[in-house]
DNA sequence: TTACCTCGAGATCA
DNA sequence: CTCGAGGTAA
């Protein structure tokens, strides 16, 4: 009994490092045969002892005879421990450089410049100071979040919108090269929780194996390799992501248990590969810029022999401390940057311009082109922006200095890509102009209602064709306008209506047997559940659907409602400051202009406050929104409307939650976000805390009135040092700031009666 | 902006 | 089985 034991265990740990050794490595420990002989050992082993089950037995992966697991029914949606934030972009050395200049500002590094000793004079051998770099190439995949804990796979997410993404794991482990169980060398200790970040790619060799099948096959073939590692991530049964034959390469870090674990980005990457796990293994370790530079032109001509794609290099800190010194704003991490290697361009034929009116009445100019296959797809349609931009197409878009001129019907266009995904027309070559070819001219009626239009420009002061920056359709019951409207509303982003979707908005209207033209309409679709039943293709499930999806909607809260509104200068950000402040609509509806943004109105002379909001005397507000002057009285100028008055009457009366979620009354210093016991305070979080994630403290924090800040200086009014703090608790003193250990942390928190148990 | 996957609906075939 | 809608990835 016992040696049956051992040996599963034994069978285990020696396939599964055999399968590294063959699918990462292509260095075989074993032959085929023996391989197979033992794996067959290993599953008669656990057949007969079903109690030493365990999901990440090399067993359960092996292809034709083994299981992948079961198809699922649905993805459920997963929240990452540690967000997964973007990179921020640099297209030219120039980009590159301005970003080291300022990693080494943030670290104290000298970056003198005034020599004049080149564009890389801050950090190379006659100035060798600066931390060190890693340069690696960026692979094209898709980019995924895998926990490991106590040794074992148990969850792969996608990336998402950051916070939250798609539990993929029933796919991942079909990843041949990733280990499903971690096995530590001598010595080593696996941490309880290692969650790795990196790439999901379909080689490119598997690429054309796979096209090449289905070509044989007679079906259809994949464009690219990217959408066909995508879509096989997308597949409920692993059995069809098996046979794509995906890759996947680590190269970054998120939850990770052991802060001892690594204290650097090469470290890490060396004590992944040693787990077993693959890694993207080109890295280039540099302390000068220089160097850096040179790596990105040897990724770039190499690139073509690796077998994935590669659309930039990727630099980053390697030092962890140093990392989190220089913290992370709120979109992406200071210590890291991509360098983007030169946009693939083409050349096509614009056929025609179409002009498009959008929810708020802009009227964009779209451009319909031949065909033209670039960067993996097949392009046919990019957006003009304005007429501004028609009117002055660059001739050369390396070199704007060859001068402009104005888009034709017919014109042969260069194309490309603006980070990888969105075309553009980038530029104009008016030689190869066909005779008579008529230039683009911007309506100067509504292509839709045919009313009148307006038109905005970059300096009013000096109107001209060249500097128009916007034209909108002025009628607010324009069908187009009133479309976008209800699309938009009904929005992922949105209200979130599942089943009203831009199809089954036009499907309605168009049939004009219901009422579809305001937002209010959509809650009274359910008093036409026959009318609806008898439109095409829809059938009582996707009715019943649809009226469910609206019925939901109703709860979203006021936060989402204002965003789904489509009001100018209300955006997802706006709509939160909003409903922070004002508990529902009517008390949104009727507050004074100094309730949106009192610290501005407040921190005017008499005079100007007089002048401009036609206010007598200070006013002391009771709500701060965080709105400013350019924003805020255009948004109350539309609250205070008829039209808006109307709008929320009706989508009350329908039963729509009109009441906030997210408010927080600064009136009740328990719970104000300016006045609490931290107000005023900037707060610093380093190391690591045992009771807490960060982005957990922060809120906290925030929700006491505190500031909480990603560096320290002299403004920092108090730092938080967990464990292994790094260099911030070196400023910190330097600065002579407060700092606290968790201890006293947490006996604050408790004598706020705020403590999470 | 395009490609890919899943689903429901309706047509087609056994 | 095929179509179109809706969702999501880059």
């Amino acid at each position: 009994m016992k040696s049956d034991h051992d040996r599963i265990l034994h069978l285990r740990e020696l396939l599964s490092r055999a399968n590294v050794a063959y699918y990462r490595d292509a260095k075989p420990l074993m032959a085929d045969a023996e391989f197979d002989r033992l794996l067959r050992e290993l599953g008669e082993l656990e057949a007969k002892h079903p109690e030493l089950a365990d999901e990440s037995s090399p067993t359960k992966r092996v292809g034709a005879e083994g299981e992948f697991g079961q198809a699922i029914s649905g993805f459920v949606t997963v929240k990452h421990a540690v967000p997964m934030l973007s990179i921020d972009n640099s297209y030219d050395p120039a980009m590159l450089k301005q970003w080291h200049e300022r990693v080494l500002k943030g670290l104290g590094f000298e970056t003198d410049d005034a020599s004049g000793e080149g564009l890389f004079a801050a950090a190379n051998e006659k100035n060798p100071v600066g931390p060190t770099l890693i340069a690696e190439p960026k692979i094209d995949g898709l980019a995924i979040s895998i926990r490991y804990e106590h040794g074992k796979l148990v969850r792969a997410v996608t990336r998402g919108d950051g916070t939250k993404g798609d539990d993929v794991t029933h796919n991942i482990r079909t990843i041949r090269s990733l280990p499903l169980a971690l096995h530590a060398s001598k010595g080593e200790r696996i941490p309880d929780v290692l969650e790795i970040r990196g790439e999901v790619y379909l080689p490119l060799t598997e690429f054309k194996r796979l096209n090449d099948e289905r070509e044989a096959a007679g079906e259809e073939l994949f464009m690219n390799p990217r959408n066909a590692a995508a879509g096989a991530m997308k597949q409920l049964d692993p059995k069809e992501t098996a046979k794509r034959r995906l890759a996947f390469a680590a190269h970054g870090r998120g939850e990770l248990s052991d802060a001892n674990f690594a204290n650097s980005h090469s470290a890490l990457i060396d004590r992944l590969r040693a787990l077993g796990l693959p890694v993207n293994d080109h890295l280039a370790r540099t302390t000068s810029l220089d160097e850096v530079m040179s790596a990105i032109e040897r990724f770039d001509t190499a690139r073509h022999d690796l077998d994935h794609a590669t659309d930039g290099v990727v630099v980053r800190v390697d030092d962890f401390a140093l990392q989190s010194t220089l913290g992370t704003t709120s979109k992406s991490p200071r210590w890291v940057i991509a360098y983007k290697f030169p946009a693939e361009r083409k050349t096509t034929v614009l056929i025609r311009v179409d002009n498009q009116v959008g929810k708020s009445g802009k009227i964009t100019p779209r451009a319909v082109m031949e065909p033209v296959l670039l960067a993996g797809t097949t392009v046919q349609h990019a957006t003009l922006h304005n007429f501004g931009r028609v009117a002055q197409m660059p001739i050369d878009p390396e070199d704007p200095g060859k001068g402009h001129d104005h888009l034709h019907v017919g014109d042969t266009v260069y194309i490309e890509k603006a980070g990888e995904i969105i075309p553009y027309v980038a530029g104009v070559i008016p030689s190869k102009r066909p005779k008579g070819a008529k230039p683009v001219k911007p309506p100067t009626h509504c292509p839709v209602c045919n009313g009148p239009v307006e038109i905005e420009y970059v300096d009013p002061e000096n109107p001209s064709e060249q500097t128009e920056s916007g034209r909108f359709c002025v009628n607010p019951e324009c069908p187009a306008q009133v479309r976008e409207k209800l699309i938009w509303f009904a929005g992922r982003k949105q209200m979130d209506i599942e089943g009203l979707g831009e199809k089954t908005v036009d499907q309605i209207r168009a049939a004009g047997t219901i009422p579809l033209n305001t937002f209010a309409d959509i809650y009274h679709l359910h008093e036409h559940r026959g009318t609806l039943l008898a439109l095409d293709r829809m059938g009582e499930k996707k009715v019943d659907n649809l009226l469910e999806g609206i019925e939901q909607s109703k709860k979203r809260g006021l936060a989402k409602l204002l965003g789904a509104m489509g009001i100018r200068h209300v955006g997802e950000t706006t709509s939160k400051l909003l409903a922070r402040a004002f508990k529902d609509a009517t008390e949104l509806c009727s507050a004074p202009l100094h309730d949106f943004m009192p610290a501005a109105v407040n921190a005017l002379s008499d005079a100007k406050r007089k002048e401009r909001f036609d206010l007598d005397a200070p006013l002391n507000y009771t709500y701060e929104t965080g709105l400013g002057a350019g924003t805020a009285p255009s948004v109350r100028e539309y609250l205070r409307s008829p039209s808006a008055k109307k709008t929320f009457a009706a989508l009350s009366a329908a039963g729509v939650d009109l009441t906030s979620h997210d408010f927080t009354d600064p009136r009740n210093p328990s719970r104000a976000q300016s006045t609490g016991p931290l107000t005023g305070k900037t707060v610093v979080i380093t190391g690591t805390l045992e009771r807490y994630e960060r982005s957990q403290l922060s809120e906290i924090l925030e929700r006491l009135g505190a500031k909480v800040s990603g560096s320290v200086s002299a403004k920092t009014s108090l730092l938080i040092a967990g464990e292994k703090a790094g260099s911030k608790l070196d400023n910190a003193r330097k600065f002579n700031v407060e700092i606290w250990d968790e201890a006293k942390l947490v006996g604050f928190l408790r004598q706020q009666g705020v403590l999470v148990e």
